[in-house]
DNA sequence: TGCTAATTGCAATAATATTGCATTTAGCTT
DNA sequence: AAGCTAAATGCAATATTATTGCAATTAGCA
């Protein structure tokens, strides 16, 4: 929650300000990722607000340090629920609801990057974004 | 080559232009993704000229084809050069020299469907960018 | 060679992202 | 609790990327 990730920001010494905390709590309301403006809309209909410019910085700061994720798909940005501190990062994006989840598998990871190095390349980061269906809007 | 992708052009029912033959040729020189206005420069390099919104509109054309792809991590465009008819397009960015190759692999991308199921989602399409070192930057 | 639908160019505009600098603030020090 | 200072934010300007509507042009057919 936010308050794990206010201590990761302080721990690697940078300010728990009210624009990050604002940033933090809309992020973590929603399991969609939301654009830098999605992000300031959402805060303008609750009467708070934020520069654009802010919002790209804080959430620039946010990749950094892996409390959040850009999307490449979309350019949109998602919380990181995972300490993810190896170079996988997996999506699964809902095409019908748009919910996203992060998720992580040590083992196939490993065999994607053997896989990468039958062609000689030495993988050193991935990417990978499955679009589909959620269980809940498979149902339907 | 051009010839190939032009025939895929008319097969669909879609004229063979001399923009698009300029297109095409412009991505089959190089095996690094480009972005509509890089193309625009590199034509202007060699004396010919097209509009940007014409790039737009023929690069989605092409993607729309299969005939090209658009780089998630990058926005820029490669051509495409499997025939990729399952929902799996997956590529390796060299981080040194940028080359990307793209490849494919049915077992692999079965095994992450079965991944993805785990977790109740029925993935359609697979995207990943597989970001390293091309085996010749690699011997560096 | 002429015809017509498809394609392209152009101008305007929208959407997204970045920069430099003045102002404000978090968190330390006293 | 008040003051200090580096860090962070807001603002204005601008750059970059992408899209739209419509007039002009062109590919491929008759």
């Amino acid at each position: 929650m936010v308050r794990d990730s206010l201590r990761v920001l302080q721990a690697q010494g940078y300010k728990a300000t009210k624009p990050r905390r604002m940033v933090l709590e809309v992020l973590e309301e929603t399991d969609k990722p939301l654009s830098p403006y999605d992000i300031q809309g959402t805060l303008r209909a609750s009467g708070k607000y934020l520069n654009h410019v802010t919002i790209y910085r804080i959430l620039d700061l946010f990749c950094s340090l892996n409390l959040a994720h850009k999307m490449l798909s979309s350019g949109r940005f998602v919380r990181c629920s995972l300490n993810n501190t190896e170079g996988c990062h997996r999506f699964m994006v809902c095409q019908h609801c748009g919910v996203t989840r992060e998720f992580a598998d040590k083992d196939l990871c490993q065999e994607e990057n053997d896989f990468a190095r039958v062609f000689g390349f030495h993988t050193e980061h991935h990417l990978s974004e499955f679009s589909g269906l959620c269980s809940q809007c498979y149902r339907r």
